[in-house]
DNA sequence: ATGGGTTTGTAACTTTTGTTACCCAATTCG
DNA sequence: CGAATTGGGTAACAAAAGTTACAAACCCAT
């Protein structure tokens, strides 16, 4: 487990800044499949993420959510930030995909930090780029790729997210981040089994 | 055609900073198909448009892209913000889709201004908040629905954006936006038109 | 070990989307 | 005017993904 003075240096951060984080921030922490927020609260505090594997997904009206990216140590939530500084409902569902330590920040020092700490724009201008990125990324994989290449993808970017090459999962779990079936699924796995580019095995795939 | 300060005086600008926008802002007038930035190009100004229609969209390694979002009067471009902000190459193309001006402001200002004045700052983040909305749009529409129904919403967003019911593109461009081909258009097109949803003549689809 | 829940495998079938190929109508341009 | 280009209609077929239904393997608790 990182220190959270620790992870934050690596940020360059102002030295009053960081102790400002420290002395205000408010440490959590979820178990692995906990709730941070669902669909339509407002959140009222930005998370940031100390250590663990935070899993953000879209959910429609339905049951049906789609994977849209994880947030690692270091990472500060985007969006939860823009909904609070609109004050809106967030249409996204956050959850712990490890157990995992947050430093829960009031929306209220944002707007002064952004102002006063110049390390503290960048970092979260650099947030804003990285969702960016990955968003316009799940856009690339939903639109331009077969279910095989998207599964695929979705298996490494897991692994490069949790730095694992076994994935704890069942078919059903997948299906739903990938908004599909089980049995899609179980069909594409199999084929990438054959390719020899995954092993499977019970409520677990590891990537080769 | 608006006139820019009216427009920017109803954002609630500082007065000051509404001078320096003016005093710094480069105007550029830029013609209905032609292209503010490709891919791979890296925005060294982020353009605020004063009037018309910029179109964004994402393009991957080939040909194929897909629609992300129309920029209207007022609105910031976020994702050459952040594109700036981190000296990286986009990823996305914007060209305009109607005759339009655009106010091009060096990147320089940008950071300076976000310190210095509130009502740039929220103005900065509420259109991050925007951008955030659309591509979580696009990404409900490309996974959650079937092409009929994308297809509509698509309709109804260039309606929205430029204010008419008719929409002057061919069934070729429409395809290349939501990126399938001529024929699968051709014969949802119909579909809606049995439907009574629209009517079909050359080179126009319009909305009923 | 047995019974009930969960996970996975597989087949058969449907729906949706993509592709190819060819036609005709409208428009443009020499 | 007539040829060439562009836009659109349609059929027939192929591929991808979704659905239903059922069986087998596994796991856990009694």
């Amino acid at each position: 487990m990182i220190h959270p003075e620790e992870l934050l240096r690596q940020k360059n951060l102002e030295p009053e800044l960081l102790q400002e984080i420290i002395r205000i921030g408010n440490m959590k922490t979820f178990r692995s499949g906990e709730t941070l927020f669902s669909k339509d609260q407002k959140p009222s505090e930005i998370p940031l993420v100390i250590d663990g594997l935070l899993k953000v997904t879209r959910q429609d009206q339905n049951v049906r959510e789609v994977f849209l990216y994880y947030l690692e140590a270091g990472d500060l939530c985007a969006m939860s930030l823009t909904c609070c500084l609109e004050n809106k409902r967030g249409d996204f569902k956050m959850m712990a995909e490890k157990e995992s330590k947050v430093f829960m920040i009031p929306m209220t020092y944002m707007d002064l930090w952004v102002q006063k700490y110049r390390s503290f724009r960048k970092w979260v201008f650099a947030a804003y780029q990285e969702r960016f990125e990955e968003l316009l990324n799940t856009i690339d994989s939903i639109s331009f790729m077969k279910l095989n290449e998207r599964l695929y993808n979705y298996l490494l970017d897991h692994k490069q997210a949790s730095g694992t090459f076994e994935i704890e999962k069942t078919h059903e779990q997948i299906a739903q981040d990938l908004n599909t079936s089980r049995v899609v699924i179980s069909r594409t796995l199999k084929q990438l089994e054959q390719q020899g580019k995954i092993q499977q095995f019970r409520n677990k795939v590891e990537i080769l």
